[in-house]
DNA sequence: CATGAATGAGCCTTCATTCAT
DNA sequence: CATGAATGAAGGCTCATTCAT
């Protein structure tokens, strides 16, 4: 053993970085092994096919893995306020979009599920537990009916998701936006509160 | 002369669906060919190569085509109201992305500008006009900053572009979910209006 | 057009030539396509895959194809005695897989069909219908039982299927060898005519 | 120590069953190892290549090694006829290619040979000896020129040899096949006696 | 304008073999 | 004796593009 457990480690994470600047289709097995350092017949001893490869660097980029905090029951009460947690969410998102190639790979995933079942089955279940689970958040916080805290949570995803295609179109700061677009989320939240 | 001056336009109808559905690296000039009914130099005859069309296809399902009221100056006087207004560019919007597979084309070019920096080059400039130019327009309806309209105005083409990915996830029609969106900005710009 | 219908038959004689040589498996596309004097693409404008080719090349090689005299109803007439007949129904046999590498083939075929289905099933109708059609032709020579002359012409045939994996340990010429197979066969059949 | 001595025959019996269904070429070593339980490296313990194994059992299912009564010199006291030593013959040939894919395996050397030189001249010698041997045990039992026998010999071994590749295109069991075959040969060397 | 046979670089994948442990 | 990660040459196949007709 050369490289105990680091192999398999290595083609990923040069295969993302392949796979973000060129695409899924473009990096070629030729260049992931390459740049990896290993031989051909490698590759296909810890992959199936590069279809295998692509799928699991693309379930790792489901916008519900940028929202580990949806799943922790107990992380609220550390925020006291929704503001706070949106802020919290928001940075969360962003960040883990920030990194690795994600949110590249993230445009490359939305490009690739209409010709991925597979892809597209998990995106589907992904978003909605996601949409879901954000709105059950926000009406802990704030007595509004679920479907306003769907579209208020909707709203707020769009929103960060729209910053990683446009951010190079706007000048504002990745901290700003999300400050701004809690706001928006936060004034409608509460014209619709009911009293 | 069999369809005079239809042969290109045919090869470019039956490229968008096989791009649409199959990606842009998928999609073959073979079963472009095939389903366009003509012979593999006939495409060469109207096109340079593969890329000149996926770039035209591509330059055809930017943003800033979906909303065609944004370039007339004189279309505000049809719409009092800035909700009526909205609610007119989201329509706009939401019926150029739901003819002729133009939202998955759209999410194909988000993927493929990575690649081709031609595509990418378009893309922000057609983003940022966009954006500018939605400001604006709501800059003339309301007194808020710039700033602000900019924000609410990316807000809402972010829902609205995010509905073309989520609304598998969810149970909102076009039509409402529009409203609801086009509320939530105007909740926060009468909030944000300098008084 | 360079070689106006030439290209796909070229294709298939050195490809019959290299399957007889070095196998079904061993022989390459590449090898063939070199032999050839064409371009890879090329092989693959004329057949789907290396698969087909060989399935083609399988099937001119059945056992059937061999005794065509078989399928002609008049032939009778010009053979009056059964014995004229075998002999010339063996001449036939023996020197259509004495051309063009067709022995050769015949044991790759045999070998062959344990994995490919289509091969297999079209071996054994080949191989039913040519033992049943050989019999009833006995039959009409001679008064026997069907069975007898269904035995009579499968070690007629076994016994010059054999002739090609055996020829190089004897010393017969094939028309010695086939005379005396013929007067076993006869022997055999005299002694089991009805009386 | 597993188990000790096993090793080498445990792969050679499982090489055995996938060589035969699948044919030298296309069964792997890959496979050969994981159907035997060991490792890749074990395999080369025991045999230098692929090819070696091959070898090994290409020879194993020699014809002469189908008839073992033909290397014994004592045996036909046990048949007083030559008719009951040819069906004894004939069983013994029988059963032994009905056992372990040896029938199989038969028709994939004999496609094989053509490449494999060393596989050639065995079964070029092993053919020779068969066929010059079984000539010479009926020349023991009955008074036909030696060529007379060989002939009657090699249609023997035929017919057996086609029943393998012709069994599912008839409807006759080994037993009563057999009994025909040798009541044919004794029509014909009864005939070709020397008075 | 239109054709379609021909091209060949390049892709994904397989597999016999090696070697450090 | 035994392992199994690593290798890389070689195989089958695809597809954008050209060009003689």
């Amino acid at each position: 053993m050369k490289n105990p457990g680091k192999t398999r480690e290595r083609i990923v994470r040069v295969a993302t970085e392949l796979f973000a600047n060129k695409g899924f289709d473009r990096a070629t097995v030729d260049e992931i092994v390459a740049k990896a350092g290993v031989a051909k017949g490698t590759f296909y001893l810890y992959f199936r096919s590069k279809e295998d490869l692509i799928k699991e660097i693309a379930f790792d980029v489901m916008p519900i893995m940028a929202m580990p905090s949806l799943q922790d029951p107990y992380i609220t009460v550390n925020y006291p306020t929704l503001e706070s947690y949106l802020i919290h969410l928001g940075k969360e998102f962003l960040s883990f979009y920030s990194k690795g190639y994600r949110a590249e790979l993230f445009f490359h995933m939305l490009s690739l599920r209409r010709r991925m079942p597979a892809v597209d089955e998990i995106y589907k279940q992904a978003c909605s537990e996601l949409l879901r689970e954000g709105a059950r958040r926000i009406s802990a916080y704030i007595k509004v009916s679920f479907e306003d805290a769907l579209i208020s949570f909707q709203i707020f995803l769009a929103s960060l998701i729209h910053y990683f295609h446009a951010r190079e179109c706007l000048d504002f700061s990745e901290e700003y936006f999300l400050k701004r677009v809690v706001r928006v989320v936060l004034h409608h939240l509460k014209l619709s509160v009911s009293v």
